[in-house]
DNA sequence: ATAGAATCAGAACGACCGTTCGAATCTGAA
DNA sequence: TTCAGATTCGAACGGTCGTTCTGATTCTAT
């Protein structure tokens, strides 16, 4: 009976191909460096053709970002919902974020190496979206410390950062089928993170009197996930 | 008596100081989108006068990288060699990394974010050292493993990766002024992978069975530092 | 004073860039 | 079979790119 929009169906199909192919030379060439004619070749659709389902380069960059990131958005939220436990929180966070990393590396690598190219409109969302993100890191890793009662001997932005770091990193050495799988890989930089962030195992034990600097954030700027800013040309 | 080469001094000091401008424009908007046009204007030497100081852009970059890196690798080698003791190596290492990065943050950013631009004689000979340099770490680490004759929870790889990608995060992120210095920031992230690789503090403590996957580098390509290649244009 | 190093403006080179336009082709409902 | 609308294309536009050339000038050390 209702066979609404076929050409919707049909066009979204195809955009998110291309899509793909973008994913690709972005990630090989990088941003800057690919060209509409490299998408081109590879797709199999002229020059002239692409810009039908796209406006321009800068939104096709937007559109392969975005979607990252919210799907990753969305399937955290999924599954931070079936457990309340600080620790387990955490690794679940990790989990998802690396498991998406592996599975998907060229996205990931897009989203984090291509991180500020866009301006304006288009970066300014992904921003607040990447703030977002990284609040609900930072949250998580509050709740565990609050949890455990422990005195922090490393700040909670530098633990959270050292994490982004660690998981985002990924998509500059990790080679499937020669590294360890999502999961061994994701209990490893649980392993690593958590036991970090908790005392102990040191020589010199030097508790106090450390980190959490005396003034915090005499600083102007909002929070930032990470990522220095770029100029444009 | 002896006043050699008054040109060369004189050479060198004028292409360091181009450099430095390049550096500049390269961190801000990366290597292909830097054009030679806005090093003219930012350093304020003609387009042509440039070309007198070295022959192509791809030399510049390679300049700047394989400078910040022997320099990088200088240091390390003078302070690795006071101590002997295995934890204070790694943190010497990781000291050396981390203040190298906080000290000159755009150098930094050009040798990481632009890791696979260079190909061929250039990216050959940087691609070497930074395997070198990836090798003295695992060296560090694995000393360290054998001393305190921990049966490792996490592959030596991965934690090893781990701790470049808490390193090499910081040009994303780090803010002087705003961020710890980089004596407090090499404490945290060495407390974190410290504390990280040593067993202990875990719930589950699912000790045995984990990582260090059976069969051992069935890969035929050999380790590397990470950073995934990219394709010419 | 003078040789040679350093620098300049300006134009030009061919190559490639992102984007657009009008015409051609295809597709599915009538 | 028709035909409107969806899809695709070749060709071109105006720019910018890295690099080189010319020819002249300005520094600088002797």
């Amino acid at each position: 009976m209702d066979r609404p929009a076929t050409h919707d169906n049909r066009f979204d199909r195809r955009l998110a191909e291309i899509l793909d192919y973008a994913t690709e030379i972005f990630a090989e060439k990088g941003y800057d460096g690919a060209s509409m004619r490299d998408l081109s070749r590879l797709s199999g659709i002229s020059l002239a053709g692409l810009y039908y389902y796209f406006e321009s380069k800068e939104k096709l960059l937007y559109f392969i970002q975005q979607h990252t990131f919210s799907t990753i958005m969305l399937r955290l939220r999924e599954r931070l919902a079936v457990s309340s436990d600080p620790e387990e929180r955490i690794r679940i966070f990790i989990r998802n974020h690396v498991e998406y990393s592996v599975d998907r590396q060229k996205s990931m690598k897009v989203l984090s190496h291509e991180d500020d190219v866009l301006r304006d409109g288009f970066g300014a969302e992904l921003a607040a979206t990447k703030r977002e993100y990284y609040r609900i890191c930072i949250g998580l890793v509050e709740a565990l410390k609050k949890a455990d009662e422990l005195q922090p001997g490393v700040g909670t932005r530098t633990a959270v950062m050292a994490l982004f770091g660690m998981m985002n990193w990924l998509y500059t050495w990790y080679r499937p089928g020669v590294d360890p799988g999502a999961d061994v890989l994701s209990r490893e930089i649980g392993d690593i993170f958590l036991q970090g962030i908790r005392g102990g195992n040191l020589r010199g034990e030097t508790v106090p009197s450390s980190g959490e600097r005396g003034k915090l954030s005499t600083s102007p700027a909002g929070a930032e996930t990470g990522k220095s800013s770029r100029k444009q040309k």
